[in-house]
DNA sequence: ATGTTC
């Protein structure tokens, strides 16, 4: 990113110089300058056309793993006020509708389990659908899949899978409300009856991880973690049917900005007023995706916990939280002094509501939301804790991962996935994957450094950091 | 991200 164009705030925040007579709302980088540097330009313009959207509260703004994105750049924050015109957008959300990532805790300890880490990745890789298009043991009736879109991850535990204390560690209580099967089409449905419980593909995947570094004590000690301790993430979304319901809606959106005189700085900002029946249309379309997604990670949480069984006999895992990533979320914010009802769009950031947030179960009160930042294959991944500085600064929104740095294309010309299998075997970490392609493009080299992620992220006050995770079993999709 | 150029 041209440094140039920037004017920097404080340390970790940047914005960008209004020109003389031009009307628009501000928009905010935040990270390092040599985080914000090797960013595309790309995410500049793309962030600067979101904040020409009509109704927008208060800046647009890019967290620290931010990159480009169909539209709203990949990091992207944005609220709209309904009653100022405010705009949904499809390309604000993403087409893996509520991705996001289910983090286990496990009674194990690294040097008790170690020794079994081989046959535990194998079992995993066997348990685990994973990969395009691969389907899973369920395979869903039109009507059951209604169910999933309405009832979520609550739906899935009264299936069998799980446990109905995982429920309140998930964001919405495992259960989106405002979700509307009917506006969901039909060969989105299709793609997704047998696509229950199965990992995708991409930078989705699932990672036995060691707490190797914990940064905040009584943090660490309300979320029930320590150092040696083992966890399980799950980086998942909606699969086929959330992409389908992001093709559909960017038509169906499109037609609605013109039909309404939506001046689109970016054709990909397809979008319509919340106050629109296109607008709703696509909001309840988009909260049964995520009951998909938050259904497909307790289904996966659940067939985790039982190869945990049969291959380490008496282990346990807990869940720790289930955060989503690609999200359109009615909240109250204070504006100026006043609480509104704002439409937040996340687009590869986690939602990280401060400390006594109603929204939070009891036990995380006192220190704030957990927020997971997944980091690539074989890097690392860290916990962090939302906070009350994040509300005041970004709509409490933190990092989601560590952001891609280069294109899946520029990777797959630089990495061979053999190669890279094999080397990270050689750090101690086992991957599984059926695809070597998928390996390539998701080289470690082809992300930013998430240590830096997530220092930058605590540094811009968006959330502090509790604990770093390192892999030694990951199953990619 | 994605039945990976529906």
């Amino acid at each position: 990113m041209d440094m140039a164009r920037l004017r920097q705030l404080d340390d970790y925040c940047f914005t960008v110089p209004r020109a003389a007579g031009e009307v628009r709302s501000e928009v905010l980088l935040y990270g390092s300058a040599p985080l914000l540097r090797t960013m595309d330009d790309m995410v500049l313009t793309q962030i600067t056309n979101v904040a020409k959207l009509p109704g927008l509260v208060g800046p647009a703004m890019t967290m620290p793993d931010a990159h480009w994105g169909y539209g709203f750049p990949i990091g992207g924050v944005a609220a709209f006020d309904p009653d100022l015109g405010g705009i949904v957008s499809a390309g604000g959300v993403g087409f893996d509708i509520s991705c996001g990532i289910r983090c286990l805790r496990s009674n194990l300890e690294l040097k008790d389990a170690a020794a079994q880490f081989p046959q535990l990745a194998d079992a995993l890789f066997q348990a685990i659908p994973a990969g395009v298009g691969e389907e899973g043991a369920l395979k869903l009736s039109s009507h059951e899949l209604d169910q999933v879109m309405l009832g979520g991850a609550e739906w899935a535990v009264h299936q069998g899978y799980g446990s109905e204390s995982d429920l309140a560690l998930i964001e919405e209580h495992g259960k989106m409300r405002g979700a509307v099967p009917g506006n969901v089409s039909e060969l989105a449905k299709k793609r997704q009856r047998g696509e229950m419980g199965t990992l995708g593909s991409g930078n989705h995947y699932l990672e036995v991880q060691v707490v190797e570094k914990i940064f905040d004590t009584q943090a660490a000690r309300a979320f029930g973690l320590h150092e040696g301790q083992l966890l399980v993430s799950i980086h998942c979304g909606s699969r086929g049917l959330g992409h389908q319901i992001g093709t559909d809606y960017l038509v169906s959106l499109a037609k609605a900005a013109s039909r309404l005189g939506i001046v689109l700085p970016d054709r990909e900002l397809a979008c319509a007023p919340i106050n629109s029946p296109e607008g709703q249309e696509y909001l309840g379309a988009m909260n049964a995706a995520i009951n998909v997604a938050l259904a497909n990670r307790q289904i996966l949480a659940h067939l985790t916990r039982a190869v945990f069984a049969r291959v380490i006999p008496g282990s346990h895992l807990a869940t720790l939280y289930d955060v989503s990533h690609n999200t359109c979320k009615l909240e109250k914010h204070r504006v100026d002094g006043k609480d509104r009802m704002l439409y937040v769009h996340r687009k590869g950031a986690t939602r990280a509501f401060g400390p006594n947030h109603p929204a939070l179960p009891a036990e995380y009160q006192a220190v704030g939301q957990p927020v997971i930042i997944g980091g690539s294959m074989g890097t690392g991944s860290y916990v962090l804790a939302g906070t009350a500085e994040g509300e005041r600064r970004a709509w409490s929104s933190a990092s989601h991962g560590a952001g891609r740095a280069m294109s899946r294309n520029a990777a797959l010309k630089k990495w061979r996935g053999r190669e890279l299998i094999e080397q990270l075997k050689g750090q101690g970490i086992l991957i599984r994957t059926k695809s070597m392609r998928g390996a390539a493009e998701e080289a470690p080299g082809a992300y930013k450094d998430v240590d830096l992620v997530a220092e930058a992220t605590e540094k811009a006050g968006l959330a502090r950091r509790v604990a770093f995770l390192r892999p030694k079993v990951c199953i990619k999709g």
